[in-house]
DNA sequence: CGAGCGTTTGATCGGTGTCAAGGATCGTGG
DNA sequence: CCACGATCCTTGACACCGATCAAACGCTCG
């Protein structure tokens, strides 16, 4: 069940068992549920069994940020439950089922089994990378950049965590939330899309994304997938 | 020497001297300097003794994203030692004093003692935060609000690390690189710190920032101190 | 004293935001 | 199965923040 957050890391012996053998609660939540508030003390670190979370700030003018996705398979949470108060906001964008685990089991077997700390470690690692890229496309991009580069992320994202394909995936959100991400808003996000629909580089059909060439969806979102530092295996996938 | 580093988590015991065994290579760096480049693949973790750096990415149409500053005493670049592939690039600010650590070493004393290895964590943790804050920053506030915040951030982070006062502290940026941090041009940098001046709130000579009004920036900023994660005892510094 | 870099200022342009309204779609209950 | 309300998407007209272009000014260092 939790393996599969260990495979993005090397592979491991018998630490399996011990991370099979975690205290957990399982827990489902609705859309648009808080699974951490901005402000709360969680004490319970989370894994993403299936669905998808996004985290999120609220600025001073009442506008909200969201800074990251997360889909099944993710860790989500280390960041509020190691460093006590919650600093942002996490919340189911679908149905999600999330294990919770107590932080101290998780402080436990990182320093038992140095194997899984490191692929912790490094998870955490790539969040921040994720972070830097999405700093740099909300800060330097253009809106049609912006999104095209989101969506390449997602299309990789999506394929390597083993949800779908590259080129035609399940995006479960509104135009609004994609404003959201992109610091743009959601009117322009609308126009910004359809612009790449009609000039035939994707199509969009209810929450599905198909795209039609990739190739040109990667350059025109300036997107290079190093940041996402995905295994080999999982890069040839595409192209 | 390396134990400032250390105060920012909890105090440990003779969890000390295996930090300052710590095998290392002392290096100065001068301005604009490179520490790492993007594509590098680095094989020491770096920390700060003196000076200031920045990480950055450069964007398809040759802007440049600064996405987070480093001064005295922090670790920079376990992100790229430990990842393989350096996502971004890592540059001296103003002349910098470096020690270089062996990654291998630092893996090492993070699983043989849990203290050491959890407080490195929590940093990379704490650069997490930083991260997000950024990005609702440069995603979702004005230019006014986004310098204040900047300021605001720099002058809690300068006083608790021990390398001045919140209220009167030394920026060794020039607006350009203030532009690169806020996703905004030079210009325009220019125009709103001199309006924060004219309106009273800090005023500017050379490289020093002198806070007139905490209180006021920090609303102008929408700044709140929690996502620094900063220990309570560094907060009273500043009301 | 001159070169180079950073700062300052003005004039103008354009990408996104804002406001507003209509149209689609979907889930729900009768 | 249909009606309805809510949510989301779409489109148009217009405003504005910040970008761009250009030039002058002021340091600092050789």
């Amino acid at each position: 069940m939790l393996r599969k957050l260990e495979y993005s890391g090397p592979l491991d012996a018998r630490d399996r068992e011990a991370v099979l053998a975690l205290p957990h609660t399982l827990k489902t939540i609705e859309p648009h549920g808080y699974i951490v508030r901005e402000g709360d003390r969680p004490t319970h670190s989370c894994l993403l069994r299936s669905g998808f979370v996004y985290r999120h700030k609220i600025v001073g003018n009442g506008a909200r940020q969201i800074c990251s996705i997360h889909m099944s398979g993710d860790i989500v949470d280390l960041q509020n439950s190691l460093l006590g108060t919650a600093d942002h906001n996490v919340q189911a964008l679908s149905r999600a089922e999330v294990a919770l685990i107590p932080r101290e089991a998780v402080k436990k077997i990182a320093f038992d089994r140095p194997a899984i700390g490191l692929a912790m470690w490094l998870d955490t690692l790539v969040d921040g990378s994720i972070f830097r890229e999405w700093i740099a496309n909300v800060g330097r991009r253009d809106a049609r950049t912006r999104l095209a580069h989101l969506l390449c992320e997602f299309a990789l994202r999506t394929e390597s965590a083993g949800l779908g394909r590259h080129d035609a995936y399940t995006l479960p959100m509104t135009q609004e939330q994609l404003a959201d991400c992109t610091g743009l808003t959601p009117v322009h996000v609308n126009r910004t899309l359809r612009g790449l629909d009609l000039d035939g580089v994707i199509t969009r059909t209810k929450r599905t994304v198909t795209v039609e060439d990739w190739k040109r969806l990667a350059e025109e979102g300036d997107f290079s997938s190093a940041y996402l530092h995905l295994r080999s295996d999982q890069l040839e996938l595409v192209q």
